[in-house]
DNA sequence: CGCGGCTTTGATGTTCATCAAGTAAAGTGG
DNA sequence: CCACTTTACTTGATGAACATCAAAGCCGCG
């Protein structure tokens, strides 16, 4: 079925073949152009707690990622801060790219996860003779970072029980897509995430299993009473 | 003397001609299209307090600032929180430039301000047109995002006077490069930057004052002890 | 000169972090 | 596979950090 279907991409034989990605970051770059492409990425594996790339380390790639999840973050050596968790679509290597030379935050695995990397100056010839691809990759960039800021934002105007839910609603809604799911974090991380202590995010999910707005199984949470946790979220 | 300096620019008559920016955002723009430039950009003069941009609107222009200090900051109807505080170099329009319609946040000018203006759909057909000016462009746009969410970072892991120390001195070392200087915002605006209620943060003022760590008249700051201050904004 | 917003200080109460102590779960080496 | 260790989770108790309320002085501006 798939290989009936006539695209630009049909006569190439590289991984990008079958990537839904594909269009998305080389939508505008030219036949012989994604040939090149083709012979040059190389896509990694990455399983769940894996580092993808380490605060500090050289950039050498550009990296996007075509399944999985991950989790951005900073550490100085005490504590760590969650700066946002991202799924394909919402990770572009890691945001200073063209600005830096190494890597500001950490990257790690949330889920067993697949990027697909390129060489930097292979991406910034791309973009110096492609400049449509050179706007789109800045319209994508600029996008992600004003999620990020909108998001810290958003947890910053929140109380301890509005932000934990804010948290269960992000990952309902914008990871998951639905009222149950399996936390891809544990309880410290959501705590590094929400810039709260650990034993008062689970005194929180306690209180709204008490209230039965969630169910809890361990890892899993069901979101029982979707509009009381919408509430919370607004007002708290 | 001015005038006998010889620059590519020089046989130009507009508004550029003497901008110290005109080479950061226009390096790589060829003679016939800065003739373009030229006129068509109009330059734009703020009064202290008056609204450059404000969150809803629809996004009309390219902006930067010339001269001057702008604040980045979002309302809800209730309460408004300050993204960032930027001066010329920190500020090209509102981050979602080439991602969002409308503007995501509000600015006005905390000091008089002048600002540069460029309807948005000449500045896409130069970036499409001369790519290495759009890839300085991208550099610059997320050389600031990277810089407001690291931050919003630093200011979430300190606690009120951590908080407080950390703005002193990046007003001092980062705004005015100075010891002494005139605080542009009020007590209220420190509050909303940094996310904590106004009387507490006149309260850590005054423990400083007393503490001789800083003195202070009215809107003048001047720092006596820079080294207790950044303990302070360490450890905090 | 009087009004409204900004600043200041004190008193009070709420929210949250921390400490402590225990249970459950998940890796680890024999 | 089991004992062992470590890490994650949970709850309660306590105190610290911070918001809020209240009252008064100050300043700029019409």
């Amino acid at each position: 079925m798939e290989k009936e279907k006539p695209t630009s991409m049909e006569f190439l034989d590289c991984i990008c073949k079958d990537c839904d990605l594909k269009n998305l970051f080389f939508e505008h770059v030219k036949k012989d152009e994604m040939q090149r492409v083709c012979s040059m990425n190389t896509q990694h594996a990455f399983k769940k707690g894996d580092i993808i790339s380490r605060e500090g380390d050289d950039i050498k790639n550009f990296t996007y990622l075509k399944s999985g999840l991950v989790k951005l973050f900073r550490s100085d050596g005490e504590k760590e801060q969650i700066i946002h968790i991202a799924k394909p679509f919402d990770y572009v290597s890691i945001l200073s790219l063209f600005s830096q030379t190494k890597y500001q935050y950490s990257v790690t695995a949330l889920e067993d996860s697949v990027t697909c990397n390129l060489e930097m100056s292979f991406v910034t010839e791309m973009a110096e003779k492609n400049s449509v691809f050179a706007l789109d990759l800045m319209r994508r960039m600029s996008e992600i970072s004003d999620k990020i800021i909108m998001e810290m934002l958003e947890i910053r105007k929140r109380n301890l029980r509005g932000r934990v839910s804010f948290m269960l609603l992000y990952f309902a809604h914008d990871i998951f897509g639905g009222n149950s799911f399996e936390l891809p974090v544990s309880r410290k991380e959501i705590a590094e995430y929400i810039g709260m202590s650990t034993e008062n995010v689970i005194r929180t999910l306690s209180e709204f299993r008490k209230d039965k707005i969630i169910k809890i199984f361990g890892k899993i949470i069901e979101i029982v009473n979707n509009e009381g946790l919408e509430r919370i979220s607004r007002l708290g």
